[in-house]
RNA sequence: GGAGAGAUGGCUGAGUGGUCGAUAGCGGCGGUCUUGAAAACCGUUGACCCGGUGACGGGUCCGGGGGUUCGAAUCCCUCUCUCUCCGCCA
């Protein structure tokens, strides 16, 4: 969420540049302002109240210790309304900072000047692209025939065992997916991240502490016995680390990754989307997170980008990368890049991977800071996370595109962690 | 699952109703000494909010929430978590 004190200072920052998210903040932004402002007045008055209290407190035990009781007794009956008065002014105090709250989870991030204008994808701006499109002498097979032809990936079998989305992989599939998630973590760690497991299930408090809670609840798998969620993706436990932390900032760029299953309820969704790997409930991902220096946060996602760049390339799909324009960025980011490989018997794009730069929306949340030196205050670190990357349309790119009469082939730096060159 | 013990500042650890944001040690930072470093010694060292241009002043925070009291780290209730023993077990 954005800064009380960013919203004060700069109010109509906040208004034109929530403007191109197509969302109209004037009277969030003018509300937050008037009960900061009540607030303060009101902390103000108890502030000096409980001084009062206070030394009238320590005034009592004084009188108390040499004896004077009656004295101490008329300084008793006086406390009792500055206590009554105390007691109705934090109760105000509470009830105006709580709609204050509930005003600015409201406000999306503000969109960095370099995001286009638009309402929707067709505005998104391709920056670049590369590798080249498959040709094919007969009709390309999607890949959910192709999974069934070579055995690889069993979705009724799924169906049978947990639900619909939940697909079993199984034989060349199964290997497949776990070279995968090897590549990915080897490519990563050589980038310089550092490996991380975390759990795959998180409490309350790490589900606020990313923005999942409270508003997209009914997104997450939920134990209620235990109430934990399972974790939509790793960027949940792996920036909760930072939760409540000062860092000091010699230690930035902090770099993570983490694979993890990721469960989604994904409800809303219907049709030809999530047809076979399309769009899962039950998917495997490698996700990088970073932390960094406010004055180097773009940099580090140019970085990230570059990397991704690195993978896709590497596994030989074509692909191209997109800037997102204002209307379709998501609620917490400044600026977000999607990679989308093409599926060729699908003739469509499908997003991979997306890597923003969330500033200091997310820490503000998270009370993640960092202090530049000693004695210095901390202040609000940038964290930025990215796929990199998530299986599923990895895999139905990499089928689809690389199917010939004889089999799959396996892109050559794949074959290592496979363990073989093709699927027949 | 049953029984017991505990949660205090970056860490260890005192503090059981009255200037306690909190003794002490370690760590960190600054200094003296040293060619430099170590050791020793001296000083310093939490976060957040409000008011003020500022010096500064005030407030809140001893796991979370609530209560008792003029006054709570200290007493009571409750939740969460950790440890020990027993049971079960990959």
């Amino acid at each position: 969420m954005l800064t009380l004190k960013f919203i004060q200072e700069n109010p109509q920052q906040v208004i034109d540049g929530l403007a191109k998210k197509r969302f109209d903040a004037a009277g969030i932004v003018q509300s937050i302002i008037a009960l900061t402002e009540s607030k303060n007045q009101t902390q103000a008055k108890a502030d000096k109240a409980k001084a009062e209290m206070n030394n009238t407190a320590r005034d009592i035990g004084l009188l108390l210790r040499n004896g004077k009781t009656e004295e101490a007794g008329q300084a008793k009956e006086r406390t009792a309304i500055l206590k009554e008065s105390i007691r109705e002014m934090d109760q105000s105090f509470a009830e105006t900072d709580e709609k204050i709250q509930q005003l600015l989870v409201q406000l999306p991030n503000i969109p960095c000047n370099l995001v286009p204008w638009g309402k929707s994808a067709e505005d998104n701006e391709v920056i670049r692209s590369g590798g080249s499109f498959p040709e094919f002498a007969a009709e390309a097979l999607p890949h959910w025939d192709l999974a069934a032809r070579y055995n690889l990936i069993d979705f009724e079998l799924g169906v049978k065992l947990t639900g619909a989305g939940f697909p079993v992989y199984r034989g060349k599939g199964a290997r497949l997916q776990r070279a995968l998630i090897n590549f990915f973590l080897d490519e990563a760690r050589k980038a310089g991240f550092e490996e991380i497991q975390p759990p795959f299930m998180v409490n309350e408090a790490s589900g606020f502490g990313t923005g999942q809670l409270p508003d997209k609840e009914g997104q997450m798998y939920h134990a209620t016995l235990d109430n934990f969620y399972l974790i939509p993706t790793a960027e949940v436990p792996v920036t909760n680390i930072y939760r409540d932390v000062i860092l000091d900032a010699k230690e930035l760029p902090v770099k993570n990754c983490a694979y993890s299953a990721c469960f989604r309820r994904e409800a809303g969704s219907y049709g030809k989307d999530v047809r076979g790997l399309n769009r899962l409930h039950q998917f495997d991902k490698v996700e990088i997170v970073e932390i960094a220096h406010p004055e180097k946060s773009y940099e580090v996602l140019e970085e990230m980008v570059t990397y991704v760049e690195s993978l896709v390339k590497k596994l030989e799909l074509p692909y191209r990368i997109i800037r997102l324009c204002g209307g379709d960025m998501g609620f917490t980011s400044a600026m977000t890049y999607d990679f989308e490989v093409w599926s060729a018997a699908q003739q469509k794009w499908l997003e991979v991977s997306s890597v923003s730069n969330f500033e200091s929306f997310q820490s503000n949340r998270l009370k993640l800071r960092f202090r530049d030196e000693a004695g210095k205050k901390p202040q609000l670190a940038h964290t930025l996370n990215g796929s990199a990357l998530a299986l599923p349309r990895i895999v139905a790119a990499l089928l689809e595109n690389n199917q010939t009469p004889e089999g799959i082939t396996i892109p050559a730096a794949l074959v290592p962690w496979c363990g073989f060159d093709m699927i027949n």
